[in-house]
DNA sequence: TGGAATGTTGGAAC
DNA sequence: CGTTCCAACATTCC
């Protein structure tokens, strides 16, 4: 379910509730009031990267499918929702397994949309500020990083990676100005290729890497680690994928600085 | 069939 | 005090 194209789909699956009015809400969540949920509008449907996004006049609910969240519209599954939001005539929003909270109203003093893949406003430029900003993080750990690219997940990495020829342990500084601008694209470009894909129901077909044995483009077995700050799974091709490293320390002795830095001679 | 996984949080440990 | 590590959450798939 999780990254965010995923999250777009729910918001359009559910674009039908918005301007109706809850009649009831129930569920496991320890995160929401139900009995005040009654009677509330639903101003809009939203969504930021993962998080899916509930407007109602008086409070907004952010749900977080995380890993193994689900829903269900005007369906129920066996298991006890965490939580359930009932309209007239029997039709329902149910969520599974997720993080469930209760934000203030102003979503828009809370989000910057401009981080959001998905987004109209979504802006390439200001992510490749904050890349350029961070020049020893690891690329593996900056597609992650849903300050910079807001819905992105494992799946996004490991493709975008293969797709921009990148070894996941490149260091931002080591990359050169043209492959961060084609990184920060890419990324928006693979989001609209997964939702078009998932909604097709032929997402897996398409990866290249994740999860795949052989590199399709030269044949030799994929390598697979634990890469990054959180250790999720890389799977890339050592001969296609280039390790942008940062340049050596140079010995203390030799080191000098560039010529522009220097201060010039006292005349 | 057990282990790993499309993810994040919060708290312990250092 | 900042950084890093890890458990917890709970479901599906291979």
């Amino acid at each position: 379910m999780p990254e965010g194209p995923s999250i777009v789909i729910l918001r359009e699956e559910a674009a039908g509730f918005v301007g109706r009015t809850i009649e009831h809400a129930s569920g496991n969540s320890k995160a929401v009031d139900f009995a005040a949920l009654a009677g509330q509008p639903v101003v809009a449907l939203r969504s930021w990267g993962k998080h899916f996004l509930i407007q109602l006049p008086d409070l907004a609910l952010r749900i977080h499918l995380m890993m193994f969240g689900s829903y269900r519209i005007n369906e129920r599954k066996e298991t006890a929702p965490r939580l359930s939001i009932g309209f007239t005539d029997g039709e329902e929003l149910n969520f599974y397994a997720c993080s469930v909270k209760t934000l203030p109203p102003d979503l828009d003093a809370q989000y910057d949309w401009r981080v959001d893949l998905m987004s109209d406003q979504w802006d390439p430029e200001l992510a490749l500020q904050k890349l350029r900003a961070a020049p020893d993080m690891l690329v593996c750990d900056a597609v992650l990083s849903q300050d910079i690219f807001a819905g992105a997940g494992n799946i996004f990495k490991n493709e975008v990676l293969f797709r921009i020829r990148v070894h996941p342990l490149s260091t931002l500084g080591a990359l050169p100005e043209d492959k961060l601008r084609e990184l920060v694209h890419e990324m928006r470009v693979y989001a609209f290729d997964f939702l078009r894909w998932k909604k097709a129901y032929v997402l897996r077909q398409h990866w290249e890497a994740h999860t795949r044995q052989i590199c399709p483009r030269c044949l030799i077995p994929f390598h697979r680690a634990h890469l990054g700050r959180t250790h999720r799974r890389s799977f890339y091709c050592i001969q296609c994928q280039r390790l942008y490293e940062p340049a050596p320390l140079t010995p203390t002795r030799s080191r000098s600085r560039p010529r522009s830095q220097r201060t010039p001679p006292a005349s």
